[in-house]
DNA sequence: TATATTGCTGACTCGCTAGTTAGTAATTTT
DNA sequence: AAAATTACTAACTAGCGAGTCAGCAATATA
């Protein structure tokens, strides 16, 4: 029963310097958890506590409001790959298996993955959007991995693959593990193990790239990497 | 100018028999054109040449049209690859070949490419649609590649690689390949072209999963670790 | 040709959601 | 404390698409 409650608790309060952030964080769940197509300006606006209207008043449409998720966090991201990746120095092999690591932690295995699977599903529907992300999250990933391919052959520890292709070919796997976590993982008896496929995926990729060092190819070691590297 | 044309032409047919099928023809292009949630069951009438009511006589509603596209397609398509592998005896390296490639003509390089993609994107959404896809398609195409695995395991071809995991890892770059196709593919410069992804890809694999010719590799263990897993 | 049958139509309901806006209440300014 | 400002709300619109159904017209039957 809420007698007159006093001057605390006014009906809603100003606060126009957080509504963004939290807007964005809202809106990453729902499309995360819904797609584009299917999360509703109403329940972003709800989960961040405001009303639609409110959500207007800071992001122009949904289209705007999806591309600043995707600068917020995934752009973000990749800047900080692209500065490690130039300044490292161990092997390419090292290099590779770091990479893919990082990403899994970094975007794999968060909520991120959300946004890498939404993307493949729905931007056939959304022309737009597909043209800017492409330009702004996946030319640049691409970029960057095949920077490392062909560093690996430079160096001689890779064999002479086609970089543009493996590129796509390598990506592929760790693409699909988010894409898994989105959408039939509720299917399988045994879930996936995340660590399991990526110790075989690492595997495969590195046993597929070596260079043909005939005999003594060492120990393919199951995970940890010979040298360092944390 | 519509004079009263003779007995030709009525306004419509009746064609009893031949409506299931073009309506699966139909409603195959849609969805593979626009996904399940966006493709609208008017333009699937439309482009039988039916109205929308028609469509109702024949199937009891969306779910169950898009299943019986799934099983007119997919379905049969996967049990003649059950057929040609259980018949197979060549290498276990020739048959994987066999299997990628057969599967590109098949499937991968048809419509039919839409229709695992649309599953992959929208199984979230739709988690009926996705258990039985799951059941009748993913989970037999899995059992059916996690064999020739382990044909060429145990005729000692290949390593001794973690089977079901390799079986994710090794479908993801075919998944994603048709996933390209319907996605981001208006947005490269340069067109991914199959042949070229499929070269790259088969090259990694089979390498991948080269056994060590020469001695004795200290074998992992073939699916559990005795002792402890990692 | 007349009558019965039924495959088919198209206009309808109903529910849902992006985007709009008139008005209200929390603040700030005076 | 009153007036001015503005962050915010809630109820609105416009439009779309799945599913329904009363009636009609193309056949089949008599």
């Amino acid at each position: 029963m809420p007698a007159l409650e006093p001057k605390t608790k006014p009906r809603w309060e100003r606060r126009k310097d957080a509504r963004p952030q939290e807007l964005l964080a809202a809106a990453l769940d729902l499309f995360v958890e819904r797609g584009y197509a299917a999360a509703r300006l109403d329940d972003v606006a709800a989960r961040a506590g405001v009303s639609k209207g409110t959500l207007y008043l800071y992001f122009e449409n949904k289209e705007e409001l999806f591309k600043a998720v995707v600068r917020e966090n995934l752009v973000s991201a990749l800047a900080e790959a692209e500065d490690y990746i130039e300044r490292s120095t161990g092997s390419s092999r090292d290099l590779l298996r770091a990479f893919i690591l990082n990403w899994w932690d970094r975007v794999g295995q968060t909520k991120l993955s959300g946004i890498s699977k939404l993307m493949m599903a729905e931007s056939g529907n959304f022309p737009d959007v597909a043209r800017f992300y492409h330009e702004e999250v996946i030319s640049r990933c691409n970029a960057l991995l095949v920077g490392i391919l062909e560093r690996g052959i430079a160096r001689e520890e890779f064999r002479a693959v086609d970089t543009v292709n493996a590129n796509l070919v390598i990506v592929a796997p760790l693409v699909m593990l988010m894409m898994w976590k989105h959408s039939f993982h509720s299917c399988r008896l045994e879930p996936i193990s995340a660590k399991d496929y990526l110790d075989c995926y690492i595997d495969l990729l590195i046993n597929g790239l070596q260079a043909k060092a005939p005999e003594a190819n060492g120990p393919q070691a199951l995970h940890e990497p010979p040298s360092n590297h944390h």
